[in-house]
DNA sequence: GTGAAAGCGCTAACAC
DNA sequence: GTGTTAGCGCTTTCAC
């Protein structure tokens, strides 16, 4: 027993002779080994996992956690670790939350996308032991690392493109407020503006929730409340998709009537007519350097670690010089 | 100890005093249930899976994998399941099968997609005890069920409509040839060209394996051969959006010198400059239909059955009359 | 270099 | 209605 659980699992302690019998008879037996089992006695998994919660059936079409899974992949197969989807919901978060699902489900570590600032798991996750790598939340906690890029950063440049094409007016159309990327986005279209001396006016800027619909509904009333406006600054490109929308419904032509950035360079953006200006972020090279720093963790080299990527400024014909 | 599982896991047989004594001393010690240890004991598992092979940087455009997810995702909360995304590559592929995947996992029953006519796995499945629904593949096994529209017919009345405008020269890109849907929509285009009596031109077909870049160069080859093509039907939107930019780069405008059509409605689809004229597929229903076939076949009510989907033909301005 | 034995955390028989 | 016991399949001391 101990002699074929060496051979099998590559120890050196065995003779080669023994070692190669053994793992030619396992093979003929079809012999598989329980994960179970192993995680049962080892204790230490080697599995990481992403947790998706609010599944929708319309939503997906970033595919933020396509790319954020195979870029986790990716590092995780050079260290022979595995990866894994786990789904879940609010629902299910009431009664249980992140850390014990990752302890029921032997889970070594964690990322997490979208996850809100007003979470209770997110204080919890900061007391845990459990290696977490958050995606776009900067928070301190002893096992707990963040990656993203410099959003506010980014927000301030591709508004400053729209105030050097001459636009003024620039409304906003946030995301959710408990998220933490809404703010900095915020702070950097604010930035942006007040470093050109144009004054912030907060009736500008409308609250699109991250989602199309809600985007469409705000960008309409904002357009038809303040027609002023001559470019539209969208902290998400499936906002901006709802303000091409709207502004369509409006009979405003895009880039003509009114300009739009937006925010993430989802696959649609290039296609959408016209093109739409936005910010690229690499959410595979996340995905890599959020396992790659889980690994870090879980092996105990790092405790915790803000990750800032680099970002691309994506420049399409949405925008139109005044 | 029998008590204790047994008040936790909502037996009847156990004093309700009891019981509630027991919940309430579990939650303050923060006990978690150990899954690996209830798996090992119990055979088996409540987990519904999809296994994803080849995981590329730039793929996951459509959103495909998601809306399965989703879908499957809401049937399994209504039984009490758990759906979990696994990954895995070709290369551990070679060393470990599709079956002794699950085994390991200890799934109770998998949902394929993609899965290559040509792939070992296939014949496996076919004589494996686990439970599985494959998308888009019609195989007959025991224990092997599938879920798909019927591709032939959807292929047929889009290549109509191509018709029906007036097109007699339409050029088809196809799928990857060890893919099943790709026979299935080749044989529904030559259909309706048969039906409408317009001979078939082997030269007028080019295979784009579902990729965008293959799709637009075999599409620029075959329009400079052909230049006579009116138009174009292509058996996946990415390779849609190939064709696009190959039209462009040829300086042929959609759809005044070149009809396009698609198949799968992928996000992208109604955004395209031109809308592109698609086959409408419900992923999300698929995901759905996959998970409770898989739970009657897991429950031993069914053993396999073909599930077939309605479709939904989606005429945009990406085709015009001759 | 190999075997024996203990035990990971849980559930299911079985007795009480 | 509750406690006792065995054992799921594996790894890991510890002898030999």
């Amino acid at each position: 027993m101990t002699t074929v659980s060496r051979a099998l699992n590559g120890y050196n302690d065995v003779n080669p002779d023994t070692k190669a019998n053994i793992q030619r008879i396992a093979k003929e037996m079809g012999y598989v080994p329980n994960r179970a089992a192993q995680n049962l006695v080892k204790t230490h998994s080697n599995t990481l996992a992403i947790i998706l919660s609010g599944l929708t059936q319309d939503g997906g079409k970033d595919n933020i956690v396509y790319r954020l899974l195979a870029g986790m992949y990716q590092f995780a197969e050079t260290v022979n670790y595995e990866v894994a989807l786990f789904t879940t919901s609010s629902a299910h978060q009431k009664e249980k939350s992140y850390v014990q699902f990752c302890r029921e489900h032997n889970i070594a570590g964690a990322v997490l996308n979208g996850i809100r600032l007003d979470d209770p798991y997110l204080l919890e996750l900061m007391d845990s032991p459990l290696p977490c790598v958050l995606i776009d939340v900067h928070e301190k906690g002893n096992h707990v690392s963040a990656v993203s890029i410099d959003n506010r950063l980014a927000s301030e440049e591709v508004v400053s493109v729209l105030i050097e094409n001459g636009h003024q007016k620039i409304g906003m159309i946030t995301g959710r407020r408990e998220a933490h990327v809404s703010i900095d986005r915020e702070a950097g279209y604010k930035r942006a503006l007040e470093k050109a001396g144009i004054p912030v006016v907060p009736q500008y800027k409308v609250v699109g929730d991250f989602l199309e619909q809600k985007a469409y509904d705000e960008a309409t009333a904002l357009l038809t409340r303040h027609p002023e406006i001559t470019a539209l600054f969208c902290a998400s490109d499936m906002m901006a998709i709802g303000a091409y929308r709207a502004a369509k419904d409006l009979g405003r032509r895009i880039p003509e009537d009114l300009s739009v950035a937006g925010f993430d360079d989802i696959p649609i953006a290039e296609h959408l007519s016209p093109p739409l200006t936005t910010v690229g972020q690499d959410f595979y090279q996340m995905g890599y350097e959020a396992a790659k720093q889980l690994l870090s963790m879980i092996e105990g080299r790092v405790e915790n670690k803000n990750i800032i990527l680099s970002h691309k400024l994506l420049v399409r014909e949405s925008i139109c010089k005044l």
